[in-house]
DNA sequence: GGTACTACCTGGAGGC
DNA sequence: TGCCTCCAGGTAGTAC
């Protein structure tokens, strides 16, 4: 379950390793991964020739700029995985695209020193790729990033920004931390974990926060997702780095999954319930509804 | 406009 | 052992 902490050691991982790589071929092994254009070989043809200049991040969306000025943009969503393999690494079962790589180095002249892939594997298959032609925004082809909320980086999110956001909703507050509008980046397992740490029950209307709550679930947000980005992200299932590496973050979890295990604080065994769909863990002693 | 619900999808777990 | 059902969850679309 790829939230903001694995998207982002993915897209350091893909940083290290990508950058200066052109693109010579590719196959789309499931042609509804890719989002636009519409068909898989419009989408080769367009990325075939660029090189990978950087790889950004909004949100849990992943943005390589490409050298013709083009961008590739990619969502991992459940359990997507991007993956740095050498050319000759047997395909999954789960592969769904590959981009076939060659190293170029600069010099008189260019030469090929190296064959690599970018793989993107994906059991459940929601995860999207997308190609965007130089001309147009991204925001007008990837059409999820438009209602994106502030990063939770960033200087202007603040507690004032959060609880002007807060103020607006009398749904429960795990409902509106998942919400992309109000932070970019959270998922079921960061909104628990930050819940946890801002000592918020996460059934608590998020209107009636008092301004100290914000302030606690602010830093709580905040805490949560360093911690996550520090520990190269949770691995539950299938989320790895572009090495094939998996995550750590989940080993010192406060609550995601702990069901039925004594709170770290307080002792109190953590207690799941379903919000808005979504499995939800907390203390009942220490997150005050 | 705000909110709640559902579909998408695959593999693992559990029950029989 | 094999079959069936349920569950996991990010996002977009739909209904109210």
């Amino acid at each position: 379950m790829p939230e903001l902490p694995e998207v982002e050691t993915v897209r350091i991982g893909l940083n290290e390793n990508t950058l200066g790589w052109q693109i010579e071929g590719g196959e789309v092994l499931l042609p509804r991964a890719i989002a636009y254009p519409e068909n898989s070989e419009a989408f080769l043809a367009a990325v075939i020739g660029a090189e990978f200049t950087e790889w950004q991040r909004r949100g849990k969306y992943l943005i390589a700029q490409l050298s013709q000025g083009d961008r590739l943009g990619v969502h991992l969503r459940m359990t997507g995985s991007l993956l740095w393999y050498d050319r000759d690494t047997a395909v999954g079962k789960h592969t769904r695209v590959r981009l076939f790589l060659k190293e170029k180095r600069k010099g008189k002249k260019e030469k090929k020193v190296g064959l690599k892939e970018l793989r993107f594997d994906d059991q459940r298959t929601f995860g999207k790729v997308w190609w965007v032609p130089s001309h147009q925004p991204t925001e007008s082809i990837i059409t999820g990033l438009q209602n994106l909320g502030l990063e939770p980086f960033d200087p202007e999110f603040t507690s004032d920004h959060l609880a002007a956001k807060f103020s607006r909703t009398g749904r429960p507050i795990k409902t509106v931390l998942l919400d992309q509008e109000t932070v970019a980046g959270i998922g079921n397992i960061y909104a628990d974990e930050s819940l946890f740490l801002g000592k918020i029950h996460p059934q608590k209307a998020a209107n009636s926060l008092s301004l100290e709550q914000v302030i606690s679930l602010r830093l709580g947000i905040i805490r949560s997702l360093s911690d996550g980005i520090a520990k190269g992200g949770t691995t539950f299932s299938s989320f790895q780095n572009v090495a094939g590496l998996k995550g750590n973050y989940i080993n010192t979890a406060w609550v995601f999954r702990r069901t039925g295990q004594p709170c770290n604080v307080c002792g109190t065994l953590i207690s799941r319930i379903k919000l808005g769909g979504r499995s939800t863990h907390f203390c009942s002693q220490c997150q005050s509804l």
